[in-house]
This record gives structure tokens, sequence and C-alpha cells, in this order.
DNA sequence: CTTGAACCTCAATTAAGGTTGAGGTGATAT
DNA sequence: ATATCACCTCAACCTTAATTGAGGTTCAAG
């Protein structure tokens, strides 16, 4: 009938994934997509292979690493065809990932504004800068100073405000 | 007077700005920061390094490269204090990319719950997935299918529901 | 029969953002 | 006086995600 070119050639896989050659090498190296050779012992790659490197490529954009999306490939059950339920699942899966990453740069956005006229840069003062500071714990906001004012230390020990004080 | 206790050991600015000392070396021999040496050749940091570090730290967090940080702070009028207005005019160059970034990570989330029951997969079809697309431009949504659709080509060439055709 | 395209392997290199370690100095505490 | 601590330098190494290059094969066209 008329169906499927049956295999492609990695050429042809990175025309239209727009994924490098070399790319595509590495990710096969890592375990992410697989291949089977030809009598020329050329790659050829199921077109599911172009699914699968789907994934990947919206995976990244969402800032999952590489290690992390073969897990989630791995959990395809033949590690063979990407089915709509699996999508769902890693798609719901990532978006909690992206949420998550979302909120704290809207966060992180939210203090800088509330900062910039503050003036409490001091990273002993400073939610923002505070290593110990998870962004999104802690109440009270950053102390407001007047304008130019030089930031001394009360002492070599009371300088907090946020960080080791009671 | 009960002025400053001047400057400080690598050693102190690394307990209170929570970042090792290597990492304060490397920022030092990138250009991030500076310091002076005493006379047994260790160095000493003037407090104001405590501020670069913050806004370094802010910028990172924030997804800004080390690059763009260094020259940020380059613009700091004779590279030694960090007053309230640099800090201003820093946090809302940064708050424009931070902004850029939130919508583009929301863009691809929306998208991808949009795709989570579309079956679009194909990298050819898919939006999210294709390289040519900046997400963002581009109008309809991906082709919905009924499940566990096969997907063939339509041939070799005209296999783009978004891409190449006009 | 030779040229070129498309593919192959393997090793080295890149870039960012550091970390780790070896070997040495100087001040302080016992 | 000797141990220890805090610091110094310089070089090597680490991870992630690839890219680059050298050298070799296969196949079709001229």
């Amino acid at each position: 009938m008329n169906k499927i070119k049956t295999d492609l050639s990695i050429g042809e896989v990175s025309k239209r994934s727009g994924v490098t050659i070399s790319s595509i090498h590495f990710y096969e190296n890592k375990g992410l997509i697989c291949s089977h050779r030809n009598s020329s012992n050329h790659r050829r790659f199921s077109r599911d292979v172009l699914r699968k490197i789907s994934v990947i490529k919206i995976a990244q954009k969402s800032g999952v690493q590489l290690k992390e999306i073969k897990e989630a490939l791995a959990t395809i059950p033949d590690n063979k065809t990407v089915t709509l339920e699996d999508w769902s699942r890693l798609s719901k899966q990532w978006h909690n990932q992206l949420d998550e990453r979302i909120n704290q740069l809207i966060a992180l956005r939210d203090n800088l504004d509330s900062c910039i006229g503050c003036g409490c840069l001091s990273i002993d003062r400073c939610r923002l800068a505070n290593p110990y500071d998870t962004l999104g714990d802690l109440g009270p906001g950053p102390h407001l100073k007047p304008d130019g004012v030089e930031y001394e230390d009360a002492s070599s020990e009371g300088d907090t405000c946020l960080t080791k004080s009671s």
C-alpha cells in the first residue's frame, strides 16, 4: 500500500528536525534515541525518532536536562513509539517543572522590583542575594534607606537583618 | 569614630556572601570584582564587594551570564561603589530580560498544555518542536488527530503543516 | 577509474562556571 | 619550635551539551 518511506537516513533526520548530524550522533551515544544499521553500516532511524527529537527539544526549552529526558524517554514502554499517552504523561510532568521555574522567576522579578529603590544591596540585608533564602519563605521586605548612604557594619557580628538574627 | 572594620578577608567575604573562596577567586580572575593586597599578599576586599556579589548572584538567578554581568558592573563609574542609582539601572535592565524569559516560558507552557492531547508530535507538525518557530509568531495551534494515529508522510516533500508551506 | 556526496569512527576541543589539589608563605597558639 | 590556620599560586579537572577534525568506507555519476 501507500505506506511509509520506511526508515530515515541521518541526513534526513537532521534536515527534518533541524538538529545537526553531530547532535544526533551525540543523542544516540547518550542513549536518548537509537537506530539500526543498513548493509552499508549507515544508521537508519524509524520515523519515530522525529517525535523523540521533538520531545527532546521541547523538554530542553523547558529547562530539562538531557539526563532527565533520557530517563523520561526510557519510561516509554518498548522504547519504540511515543504514544499520545506517553506524551501526555511527559508533558504533564514537565509542565510542573516549568511552572516551578516560572514561579521562581516571577518571585525574583517582584523582589527585584521591590528592591529597586531600597538600597539594601548588602548581601547581609537583601533577601534576593541571600544564599540561605530560597526566595519565598521569610516575611518582611528589605530595608529602605535614604539615598547615597554608606553602609557600615553595626559590628562584625550583629550585621544581619534577616539572616542569622533569631 | 565608630566607623567600619575596614576591609574584608576572602574568608569573611566567603562566609558572608555564601560564595566559596574558589568562586571569589574565579570572579576576581574574570574581572567581576577586584581586591588589593595587604602586606602578607592576602586579598583585602572593600565592603563594597559584598554588594557586587549580591548583584552577581541576583543576576545569575535571573539567567544573566557572567560575561554580561561583568559588562554591567563595568558600567559602574569608578568600578568602586555600587550606588542606588547604579543598582536601579541594572535591576531595570535585568528586569526586562527576566520579563522576556518569563514570557517565553509561559508561552512554552501554554503550548505544552494545548499540545497535551493533540498528538501532533511530529517535528514536521508541532510548533513546539519546530526549530524555525521562535514560539510567539504564527497563529493557529497544532493539529488535533484522533487517538493512536500513526503518522505517515504525505510524501517526502509536502509534509509540513506550519513550516514551509506558504 | 576517479570524483563527490553522504556516511562512518574516534578523539580532541569548545564554552560556562566553577572545583580540587599540590606545594608554598606568614601569623598565631600552645 | 612547631603545629595549625588562613591564605597564596598555578594547573588540572569536572559537567553539560555539543562541535570539529582527521582519516576511512560506500555508492552513484561522469
